[in-house]
DNA sequence: TTAAAAGTTGAGCAATCGTTCAATTAATAA
DNA sequence: TTATTAATTGAACGATTGCTCAACTTTTAA
């Protein structure tokens, strides 16, 4: 007559269970790491920050290269801008976008890496 | 009185916008990034992978550790599965996942680079 | 055989996502 | 001033996501 907590869970191996738990990251760094790359999980998203990578752009140029409306393309930077991946810097009416990470470099590639093996 | 292929879109650098189409990569590469991290832009999978670093890992235990249902962690696997980052082997009634890709540990681990800078 | 346990599968649902459209802000030029 | 251009913002939409529930398959054991 025993209450689960909200499954009906049997664990098959307590000492693999038991090393685990041992192991397990804080909360925070899952939820921190699955945020970060959700970034990376959209290829618009992912274009852009390829884009970026010898050098910045104007919204309007990266407007004519995504193919999609500006709009659009202002939302998925203010993403990128929130999880520190780019960064932006003004000069007149326009507004330049930057990698601001020296990570997305050698994620990108750990994803071609992958991809082409 | 020109016609817009689909927006009101004005190059603002045309050399720029030149290099980067000289250095853009074909699109099924741009998906295929996303594709991959889309695996890594949910806690869950997250989880999942950083459970599975330090070896295979039941499904019941799985479940134990994720406090979700099985269903839910079944559905999971087969995701990683599709995109090669877990891989399966059944030992009686009871199905084993492990990690089947090197990357994964380097994935992670430039994400809490990232995270903790 | 029958029953139980481990895992998978598919339908369904709420929540989130990526986009567009319309309105708005900010800087420049007439 | 007024008008124009670059970019941002918020609402609304259809599509996708992650979960649960219920039904099913596969293996083992009674």
């Amino acid at each position: 007559m025993d209450e689960k907590s909200h499954a009906d869970v049997e664990i098959i191996h307590p000492e693999s269970v038991e090393r685990v738990r041992a192991e397990m990251l804080p909360d925070e760094e899952y939820t921190g790491i699955a945020g970060l790359f959700k970034n990376f999980g959209d290829p618009t998203r992912v274009r852009i920050l390829h884009y970026l990578q010898d050098g910045e752009l104007c919204v309007s140029d990266l407007t004519a290269l995504l193919g999609i409306t500006k709009s659009a393309v202002s939302h998925q930077l203010q993403a990128l801008k929130l999880s520190k991946l780019v960064k932006s810097r003004r000069d007149g009416q326009i507004i330049y976008y930057s990698l601001d990470d020296d990570h997305v470099r050698s994620i990108l590639n750990l994803a071609l890496d992958h991809l082409r093996e």
